[in-house]
DNA sequence: CTCAGTGCAAAGAGTTTGCATAAAC
DNA sequence: GTTTATGCAAACTCTTTGCACTGAG
């Protein structure tokens, strides 16, 4: 039995001194069982479920929370409101499909060493970067 | 002397039957002129100095006819909300200075040839794509 | 017990829209 | 003359914030 990752991350948040209260809990367990990349009004959907009285200013804040402590990610894709995704796979970047919405994440080492050295050329060193792919399925 | 970018994107305009009012011409001029990449505020502020009726509402919807036909280009960045650069140079991705703001353009063919690679992989066609890198100065 | 976290409602930022008027073609 | 574009103000979406209350440590 492999351990939950909820709980790997509320020992994280507890080790910097965050406090897991019910609400964090919740969202927590709805970012790590979420296949999707779901918005703020999603997961204050899907956390409301295990956590009826939990409002949509806190799912922002815990996001926020999380965002700082390394425990999510937040993407900003072209369209729309931010997405978030738990930060516990390697980096990637992400494929969004033009017709579904659907996104796949992909990674490559040699697009990240040519960026760096792109960044380097002009002196510059990366702290992060996006590389999203708007595609259509080939027919 | 060379043609006046402006006129052949006024001409691009008319014929698609989009009509050329003092107020687009005042947006291209300042879009053309433009060496940054100003959001629609900085456009509006720049623009309403050739033409002082011109209100930001306009400057949102003539944003968006150009950008549909493809005159201009709409930046999504991290923060804040969309920029905006003429369509004129052929495709480049942007390297954002975390300290300053300030942001350069940049164009790797390997990197294009990489993405394309990947998502051809997958059975996807690129229809468009972003890259941005968020850096610091090395020092 | 104390202070960080919460819900609520209100406020912000950026962008879009309905409608009567203006002006391009 | 038609039909598209404009200005204005109001609406809308997403996100943040002030405040009094709650609950984690």
């Amino acid at each position: 039995m492999k351990p939950d990752p909820t709980q790997i991350m509320t020992q994280t948040l507890r080790d910097t001194g965050v406090r897991v209260t019910r609400q964090r809990e919740a969202l927590l367990r709805v970012l790590t069982e979420a296949q999707d990349h779901p918005d703020a009004a999603e997961l204050h959907r899907r956390a409301r479920v295990i956590d009826d009285s939990l409002s949509l200013a806190t799912v922002y804040r815990t996001l926020s929370v999380l965002e700082r402590e390394g425990v999510v990610l937040r993407l900003a894709l072209e369209n729309g409101g931010a997405r978030y995704e738990v930060a516990d796979a390697p980096h990637h970047d992400h494929i969004v499909d033009l017709d579904t919405g659907r996104i796949t994440e992909f990674r490559s080492e040699k697009i990240e060493q040519l960026q760096r050295e792109i960044a380097a050329e002009m002196g510059y060193e990366i702290v992060h970067h996006r590389l999203e792919l708007y595609c259509r399925k080939k027919r």
